[in-house]
RNA sequence: GCUCGAAUGGUGGAAUGGUAGACACGAGGGACUUAAAAUCCCUUGGCCUUUAUCGGCUGUGCGGGUUCGAGUCCCGCUUCGAGCACCA
């Protein structure tokens, strides 16, 4: 039995006097974890008078799994942070909520039938006992779950006024649809530059003389959140459509469900109006490189021309998009996406029927087996385009390999200079035609931007006046061309964005409704007033017969326009109750302006306030895995800049420094079971015999050696279980895999905590590695932290256990110790290098020990160094000391580099790498007074080794290198 | 295919261009103990030399280069990981 610090009745000098027994950290962690939720300790206020500091996480999604040891690494690394942070006088703000919405638990209630709700609930509970057992320093007042009306609330908000808004190309924002409204009532579609799906054109008049429904399909055109009919990726198996980020190869990142290419009318939003400030804005912010490069792949900037081409025997005329304009003279062919709506009118009656045939054989390929199966198709159409420098007939084939949501869905083909037209030319035996100087385009196409055009034109197609790009380097013709092009009207220059606009509805039940009713047809926002519209209870979670999403179940669930309230569908009239949108939102909706939210959790009349807002402005410290670098990194930066647009968020970026933690892989253990026997080897003689490896649980391995009593009751086959052992141990295999239930290699933080308490559990995982690379979970070394934990308790005791604290003045070596501890975390803590900042604590108490250090000044200094890594152990220290506040708030102590100097150096003098002699040098001795010392030495006189010296270089590490 | 990143002992990993392998695990040896656990101390990249000390050589995926000096910088490869991918 043991306590830790007991109070004894006994004061002296006004502070409580404590005995220490043995460091329990149960006891401890549970005491300071109770009176930190009962007092407050981390509750946050906007306070002017203190600069403030925004730490985040990404919030979780609550499974029913639980957290396992992965989970809490990105938590511990900016709790570290905050906590430092406010040890140097920060204000800082570090929440802490949940992304409640998701699939996995409408899956559940599906196989249930429990409400998600409850199911959602259960699991954060289960979190937030887990969490509180590793404690963090969040401020568990400004909560937020995404389930919640009051927070969803804010989301359907902003929905409601992306619906209410289009984005102007020419100033760069979104603008409220009236201003886009009053424009086409004076001057219809003229002198417009908006974003837009398609550009349309009418006049004034035209646009006052369509009815209501016209209307509203014309302004969906230009809504950043709008109805389209568009391409989606419909996932049959989850029975919802999915954003482009939740498919990977062809199936659905959750389940690996088929998905296919379908047509259907969706909510989207315009997220690609923002491609350019999405792109500019990467440049502003402090973000890993590869993360900035994903983001730019996505977006995909791509600057080229817009080239238009008439087709031969006809007046119609179809534009190209290129970024190769200079390879224009080697046109052979030109390629239509099989789903452009050109295939219809280019396609010559004669060529009908193979046309038809090929573009239906398309359509029922899915993306995967596109992808899989990546052989060159086509079909040519019958007619030929001309080439607007040339006067040359092309001919027009259809092929897959052109996407009709790129560009134009029309390309010119350039076989000699691109591998895919090549290999197409190659295929139907087009021609292939040469345009820079020495390339080989007999085996494969010349694609790189580089060498001399030649043939461009030839020399029987040169005309006067024309372009003639002979001679040019392939940069040069670009930019030629796109002159040329220019001048004469041929076309435009264009960029072109890979992002597409995200789509916004899901056919599901556990997600936010769309405030949206439809009035004959016409979409219609609900009042603002009667936000948020609450997802209506159901009973079955499936889609619904007729195939509508779940909430077509819900008997409530039609829109009275009178009394402004929810009512029975049975009600619906189509004159004062309209029918509400059945589908609901993304899960990407809730966690895309959450961290404003945490500003101003409580607020009931705005998103934020402009005052908690313009205090906390935005993340100073965004901490989440790269996995988002696709989805919620690019829609947060969407939904913020279109916030800013509103007024609403004060800047452009919303996570100016973003650290994307490693995952924790699983370290699986395998026992060899030899074949066809209940006989078990040990790993180092498993060769010896025909043996399968099998997954065997971690938590009855310790070290690589199996318990083998708890393998044999782990499970009924293997009760009478033999084993061939290797000096009487049996030794396990291990591989790093993912870490996931069926591998049996899920650790829990429970058990570790339970094990060797939380403040060890935090020490090792900052210990493990850096913190941005992904690492296997290996529970082997813990010892060592937990050790080093000890160790440090036992600098405050005597042999008998009790508190001993000199008030001495410390000694140099003691003083020297802690400063370079000092320097070091400090130093570390900013650059977020955690696992060399344990290492520094663990050499720097060894030293202490050894110097039998128990001065009160340092020991101070080390308990606020320690308190961000370990807090409970740390307050408990604190308390020991002396102190009546908690030690999170005691300041971070300061480097003294006069601790660290030295009286004097030793140099050694050496040549070749070899040392030579030694000279003692004062410790402020300058480079010049020891180069000048070293070259008037008697040893050295000038020469080495009867040569002269010719340098003599000081190397601040007590070296003296000489050259000859 | 394009882009980005990485490669260091038995293991996880340290090293502003300056004594490579900090710190920890594991392993080996020792102390304490009836014994075990716990704790503490010593050794621990490889090779050679030596009774031991002292010492020497070699060594950061491979090949070059810059430098008095390269794990670190430059050029060319190899392997692994990540992102994008018929994006014209």
């Amino acid at each position: 039995m043991c306590f830790c610090l007991k109070l004894c009745n006994f004061a002296r000098q006004n502070e409580t006097f404590y005995e220490i027994m043995e460091y329990d950290f149960r006891a401890i962690e549970k005491k300071w974890q109770e009176k930190w939720a009962k007092e407050g300790t981390y509750r946050v206020k906007e306070d002017a008078s203190r600069p403030k500091y925004y730490v985040l996480n990404m919030f979780p999604y609550p499974s029913g799994a639980g957290l396992h040891v992965g989970h809490p690494l990105g938590y511990i690394a900016s709790d570290i942070y905050a906590r430092y942070k406010r040890q140097c006088g920060f204000n800082v703000l570090n929440p802490m909520g949940y992304d409640a919405y998701g699939l996995p638990a409408e899956q559940y209630a599906i196989q249930t039938g429990q409400h998600p709700a409850i199911t959602t609930e259960n699991n954060i509970n289960r979190y937030r006992e887990q969490l509180d057992k590793i404690g963090f320093s969040f401020d568990w007042d400004r909560e937020v779950r995404t389930c919640e009306p009051g927070y969803y609330h804010w989301t359907q908000w902003a929905f409601q006024k992306m619906f209410n808004s289009f984005y102007c190309n020419k100033c760069q924002s979104a603008q409220p649809i009236e201003k886009l409204i009053e424009h086409f009532e004076q001057k219809g579609t003229e002198g417009l530059d908006v974003a837009q799906s398609e550009e349309l054109e009418f006049t004034a008049a035209e646009w006052k003389a369509m009815d209501d429904k016209q209307k509203s399909d014309v302004l969906m055109n230009y809504r950043i959140a709008y109805q389209g009919e568009t391409m989606v990726n419909w996932c049959a198996g989850l029975g919802t459509v999915l954003a482009n980020d939740e498919v990977v190869e062809g199936v659905s990142v959750r389940g690996g469900f088929p998905v296919e290419q379908k047509k259907m009318r969706q909510w989207c939003l315009r997220v690609s109006a923002y491609a350019q400030r999405l792109l500019d804005g990467l440049d502003k912010i402090d973000w890993s490189d590869s993360i900035k490069e994903t983001q730019r792949n996505w977006i995909g900037r791509s600057e080229g021309t817009e080239m238009q081409f008439h087709v031969k025997d006809s007046d119609i005329e179809f534009t190209i998009f290129t970024t190769r304009a200079d390879t224009i003279f080697g046109v052979t062919f030109m390629v239509l996406a099989p789903e452009s709506e050109l295939v219809a009118q280019l396609t010559t009656p004669a060529q009908k029927k193979e046309v038809d045939a090929y573009v239906a054989a398309v359509k029922k390929r899915t993306e995967r087996e596109r992808i899989a199966d990546r052989k060159v198709t086509g079909v040519f159409s019958g007619s030929y385009a001309i080439n607007p420098l040339t006067g040359e007939d092309v001919p027009v084939w259809i092929s897959d390999y052109v996407l009709a949501g790129y560009g134009t869905g029309a390309i010119m083909a350039v076989p000699a200079h691109d591998s895919r037209d090549y290999a197409f030319a190659k295929h139907f035996g087009l021609e292939i035609r040469p345009l820079i100087k020495g390339c080989d385009v007999s085996e494969e196409s010349f694609d790189a931007k580089e060498g001399i055009m030649m043939n461009s034109p030839r020399p029987d197609q040169i005309r006067e006046g024309g372009l003639n790009l002979n001679g040019l380097t392939v940069k040069e013709a670009i930019a030629a061309t796109k002159k040329y092009v220019k001048e004469n009207k041929l076309g435009r220059i264009k960029v072109n964005y890979r992002l597409r606009d995200a789509i916004f509805s899901r056919q599901r039940y556990w997600g936010e409704p769309f405030p949206v009713y439809y009035k004959n047809g016409i979409p219609t926002m609900i009042p603002e007033e009667c936000l948020p519209l609450e997802l209506p209870e159901i009973s079955e979670y499936k889609p619904t017969e007729t195939g509508e999403p779940p909430l077509g179940h819900a008997q409530n669930w039609a829109f009275d326009t009178k009394s402004k309230k929810v009512v029975s569908k049975s009600l619906i009239d189509n004159v004062t109750v309209f029918p509400l949108e059945l589908n609901t939102m993304p899960g990407f909706a809730g966690s895309s302006a959450y961290y404003l939210r945490y500003m101003d959790p409580h607020n009931d009349k705005a998103l934020v306030s402009k005052e908690a807002d313009s205090y906390w402005k935005c993340v100073d410290l965004y901490l989440g895995g790269s996995e988002h670098a696709t989805g919620h990194l690019i829609y947060s930066r969407f939904w913020n800049k279109f916030l800013k647009d509103l007024g609403v968020s004060e800047v452009e970026e919303p996570f100016s420094k973003l650290i994307n933690q490693g995952m924790i892989q699983g370290r699986s253990n395998f026992v060899y079971r030899i074949k066809d026997t209940n006989t078990f080897v040990s790993f180092g003689l498993k060769d010896q015999y025909d043996t399968t490896p099998i997954h065997v649980d971690v938590n009855i391995v310790s070290a690589d050696v199996l318990d083998v009593e708890a393998f044999k009751n782990w499970r009924p086959e293997y009760n009478n279980a033999e084993f061939i052992l290797e000096n009487g141990k049996y030794i396990c295999g291990w591989a790093v895999e993912k870490m996931s239930k069926s591998m049996f290699n899920v650790v829990n933080p429970d058990v570790i905590i339970e094990r060797y308490g939380a403040d060890t559990l935090r020490m090792y995982e900052m210990f493990l590695g850096p913190l941005e690379q992904s690492k296997p979970w290996d529970t082997n070394g813990i010892d060592g932290c937990h050790r080093f934990i000890r160790k440090m308790w036992n600098l405050f005791t005597d042999k008998e256990g009790n508190l001993n604290i000199s008030d001495d003045a410390p000694s140099k070596d003691e003083l020297k110790s802690i400063h370079k501890l000092i320097k070091k975390v400090t130093e570390d803590i900013e650059n977020f290098s955690y696992n060399t900042s344990v290492a520094a604590f663990m050499i720097c108490v060894n030293e202490l020990s050894a110097l039998k250090c128990n001065k009160r000044v340092v020991l101070t200094d080390l308990v606020k160094l320690i308190a961000p890594f370990a807090p409970h152990i740390a307050e408990e220290l604190w308390q020991a000391l002396g102190n009546q506040t908690t030690v999170c708030d005691a300041q971070w102590p300061k480097f003294d580099e006069s601790y660290l100097k030295e009286d004097s150096i030793t140099y050694s003098i050496s040549f070749n790498g070899k040392t030579r002699f030694t000279l003692d040098f004062p410790a402020d001795a300058t480079q010049q007074e020891i180069q000048d010392a070293v070259l008037a030495n008697e040893k050295a006189q000038g020469y080495i080794d009867g040569k002269p010296i010719r340098k003599v270089i000081v190397v601040p590490r007590k070296i003296v290198n000489i050259v000859i």
